[in-house]
DNA sequence: ATGGTCGGTCCCCGA
């Protein structure tokens, strides 16, 4: 089962990059972040074309999450557990069928940026994370494989950074932020990215800013934690460089994983 | 060179 997530920023002006992404690459299932859109809006009849279904949690102008599959979703839980007034579109859950009957949750997330610090976006950020380090704590117990896919928002160390001076201070770096990292990855998950590749500077998103894409100057903070019984799986991991020197690109580029499922 | 870039919009905000 080939699992990727990406970060579209906007599922319309990004649509004919997904729709390659998913000719070239098929994965089973795609988790995408920022759709920027409603979900009665989500284009799903060009998805449709290539033999895909749709599953989203989507909001107006800002946040958006959808899960893309080639199996129909089963047991979709729409939003992160633990916070019924929070209205931001950041989470959807659902379990699929893998070829050989075995099943695979998959959750994807748009972990809130958290800029700038000192503010109430910071401190919704770490309770967010917070929330998510719980849930992951119940899919534990359920000794199931799972996938937590998604834009995380987090450099876990500054291996993982173009310029770790230059971000130590912002949310994305901040040590309150990747202590909390730590703590989830803690509970038994494995950065699926890190089992195959250990050069440090390999990035998932890039600024359209400065020419950061021209320069290789960019942050890793697209990230497929895996259960242990989906870690024991994993046959391939990589970040697909190819979307993001498109034109009209997404600042973030997928990463995809390949579980023996 | 005190800027630079996108996307979605209650004409600026979030990234």
């Amino acid at each position: 089962m080939k699992i990727a997530s990406w970060n579209v920023n906007s599922v319309k002006v990004r649509l004919p990059h997904l729709l390659d992404f998913l000719t070239d690459a098929r994965p089973d299932v795609l988790c995408l972040q920022e759709i920027k859109c409603l979900a009665d809006d989500f284009p799903r009849l060009e998805i449709a074309a290539l033999g895909y279904r749709v599953e989203a949690l989507g909001q107006r102008a800002y946040n958006g999450v959808a899960l893309v599959s080639r199996e129909p979703a089963r047991a979709v839980v729409r939003g992160l557990p633990g916070a019924d007034d929070d209205d931001q579109a950041r989470y959807i859950e659902a379990s699929f069928g893998g070829s050989d009957g075995e099943e695979c949750r998959v959750a994807c997330l748009y972990l809130p940026n958290g800029n700038p610090v000192g503010t109430d976006k910071f401190t919704y950020k770490l309770a967010w994370m917070e929330r998510l380090i719980d849930h992951a704590r119940e899919l534990l117990r359920r000794e199931i494989p799972f996938v937590l896919a998604g834009d995380y928002n987090v450099c876990p160390g500054d291996e993982d950074v173009y310029d770790p001076l230059a971000w130590r201070d912002d949310a994305l770096c901040r040590s309150e932020t990747r202590a909390r990292f730590r703590a989830l990855v803690n509970l038994g998950l494995t950065d699926a990215y890190r089992v195959f590749h250990r050069e440090p500077h390999r990035y998932t998103f890039w600024d359209y800013q400065a020419g950061r894409w021209n320069r290789d100057e960019g942050l890793r903070i697209d990230h497929l934690l895996l259960s242990p019984y989906a870690a024991d799986r994993i046959a391939a991991c990589d970040i697909d460089k190819t979307p993001r020197g498109k034109d009209r690109a997404s600042d973030h580029t997928p990463i995809w994983c390949e579980l023996a499922l």
